[in-house]
RNA sequence: GCCCCGCUAGCUCAACUGGUAGAGCAACUGACUCUUAAUCAGUAGGUUCGGGGUUCGAGUCCCUGGCGGGGCACCA
């Protein structure tokens, strides 16, 4: 104990004291008659209907929660009790508590959690408030969390925090004090939850069936991305960890599940940035006798569904933008965007001439870059950072895309469509490439360019091909950056702010 | 992996060209029976991220390591 300081060795010392008079600093249950936010609604109902004599006590009521400030008055106190979804104030009155429990709130600190007990009123000063009849100590915090002290705005309602919690570090490290300290990031959860709920009720109605395939592969695909390594020792078997679920949804609708989902962690071996966490959540679906017109329709009504469930609007704040979900969205044909922006159709340009223009640009380390991989980042560079309304960008280069079909009406494309929101790539769609003997040409022209030294090119999956020869009907299918969605929606800068425990090097 | 920035009390932050490490909040003691960033008086609290160096003297300058943020690269 000599060597905890000040605030921690004060805490023990109540722990001690409590126990001393035979008051359980940990208790086993406590059953709460109602939520604050409840007690709060009914109170103003009451009101409401003019069923209170002015100054009168509402029902009585019991809360539990964690008290979150707290403002000694000699003979009667103050705090704020918070729950999960908000908080109210609470009276402790040395005379209706009697003297011997209103001592021991001394031994009680911001962070314990405490069920309270008695009659609901308003205060002077107007704020709904439990006149406390009498209080269970619940759990002692034995560490003191980084309240900040808030100030509400009366005329806008706002809060402003004063000395909060704020080192980005800490607060991502100690994920569990920075949900306890700031209700807005819980709240970002809870609408979190509600995406995903309102994408897998839209499949759900739409007849899609939710499956779930493997996560530990013998051989990974379904994207260009280096996976996660592991090791199965029973059966000696080097295992990765999946980049993406596609080619096994695609082997069900050789099956004849014709319409499947599923929402997964998907894992690549890649750097972190504010839109890319190693390990992220990822929705995709494929729909037989459908092509990416139709996935691109069906984009739109799912998030237009998203958005009525979750907000019940269909404009977003995000950042400094304000995105506008009204269907349709504009559909830009890569190729033709980009032919314009530079001034010559790409397809007439040579690799070289490619890379003189990114150099013009300014664009870094492109020596290496093929062909595809040129389009690919002069796209990111000219086109990409206009793109902040919801817009598809439609009819990828076939070297850019190994897994879909070729373009109905020219060979040198693909049926294939991104969908960009607030100058991020949020979902990927195509016509599923179905021709097996197609799909083992492009998976050997991968191959070759896995020789050349592209550790991203995918691996050839003969499963896979066997799989088509079987016959796969006309598919369409999505892939959906689920995290990036909800960052959107919730208006985070960043995908750690809408995971709950981002990748971090250890501490020590 | 590269570039830039940051790391000081439990939390948020100060500390000029190198010269006794401070404040607010939280904590502790006391006053106060409708307060709400409660208020008032007082007290305590530090390996300045770790290691090394320069100097009479380092939070400050130099080297090195760690962790984080932003950007680049890679990717969704």
């Amino acid at each position: 104990m000599d060597d905890l300081n000040q605030v921690l060795r004060v805490r023990r010392e109540k722990l001690d004291a409590l126990r001393k008079r035979g008051i359980e600093p940990f208790a086993h249950s406590y059953v709460p008659s109602h939520r604050s936010s409840e007690v709060i609604t009914s109170f103003e109902a009451l009101e409401d209907r003019g069923r209170l004599a002015e100054g009168g006590e509402g029902d009585r009521s019991s809360i539990a929660g964690r008290i979150v400030s707290w403002r000694d008055h000699g003979k009667s106190h103050f705090a704020h009790v918070a729950d999960v979804d908000g908080s109210i104030q609470i009276y402790f009155k040395k005379t209706t508590i009697g003297d011997e429990r209103f001592e021991e709130l001394g031994l009680l600190d911001l962070g314990d959690w405490i069920g309270v007990e008695g009659p609901t009123f308003r205060t002077r000063t107007g704020e709904v408030t439990i006149r406390a009849k009498s209080y269970t100590l619940l759990t002692k915090s034995l560490r003191p969390l980084p309240f900040g002290k808030v100030e509400e705005n009366a005329e806008t309602g706002e809060w402003t925090e004063h000395s909060g919690f704020a080192d980005p570090e800490t607060r991502y490290r100690q994920r569990y004090a920075d949900l306890a300290v700031h209700p807005d990031l819980r709240k970002v959860f809870g609408t979190r939850s509600k995406i995903i709920g309102a994408l897998r009720s839209f499949l759900d109605s739409e007849g899609f069936l939710e499956v779930e395939t493997p996560v530990l592969q013998p051989l990974y695909g379904g994207a260009s991305a280096k996976p996660f390594v592991t090791q199965h020792e029973a059966l000696g078997l080097t295992m990765y960890l999946r980049i993406a679920d596609e080619l096994y949804l695609k082997r069900l609708l050789v099956g004849g599940l014709d319409r499947v989902y599923e929402i997964s962690k998907d894992f690549r071996n890649e750097g972190l940035s504010r839109v890319h966490n190693p390990e992220f959540t990822m929705l995709e679906w494929y729909q037989a006798f459908s092509d990416y017109n139709d996935q691109m329709a069906l984009v739109e009504r799912m998030v237009g569904h998203v958005l009525d469930e979750v907000l019940n609007e269909r404009e977003v704040r995000y950042g400094r933008d304000v995105i506008s979900f009204e269907p349709p969205f504009p559909r830009i044909p890569l190729v033709g965007s980009l032919s314009d922006a530079l001034g010559a159709d790409v397809f007439d340009l040579e690799e070289q001439e490619l890379r003189e223009k990114a150099k013009v640009l300014g664009l870094p380390e492109l020596d290496t870059a093929g062909w595809g991989k040129l389009i690919d980042k002069l796209f990111s560079a000219l086109i990409e950072p206009d793109l902040v309304q919801p817009t598809f960008v439609i009819d990828y280069p076939k070297e850019l895309s190994p897994l879909a079909k070729e373009h109905r009406s020219d060979p040198r494309l693909t049926e294939r469509f991104e969908l960009y929101i607030g100058r991020v790539e949020m979902f990927n769609g195509f016509s599923e490439l179905n021709d097996p003997l197609d799909q083992r040409a492009r998976f050997e022209a991968q191959a070759g360019l896995r020789e050349a030294g592209d550790d991203e090119a995918q691996q050839i999956d003969d499963d896979y091909v066997r799989a088509l020869e079987y016959g796969m009907p006309p598919t369409g299918g999505v892939g959906m950056g689920v995290d990036r969605f909800v960052m959107m929606i919730t208006d985070q800068p960043s995908i750690r702010d809408v995971i709950l425990f981002p990748i971090l090097r250890p501490e020590e």
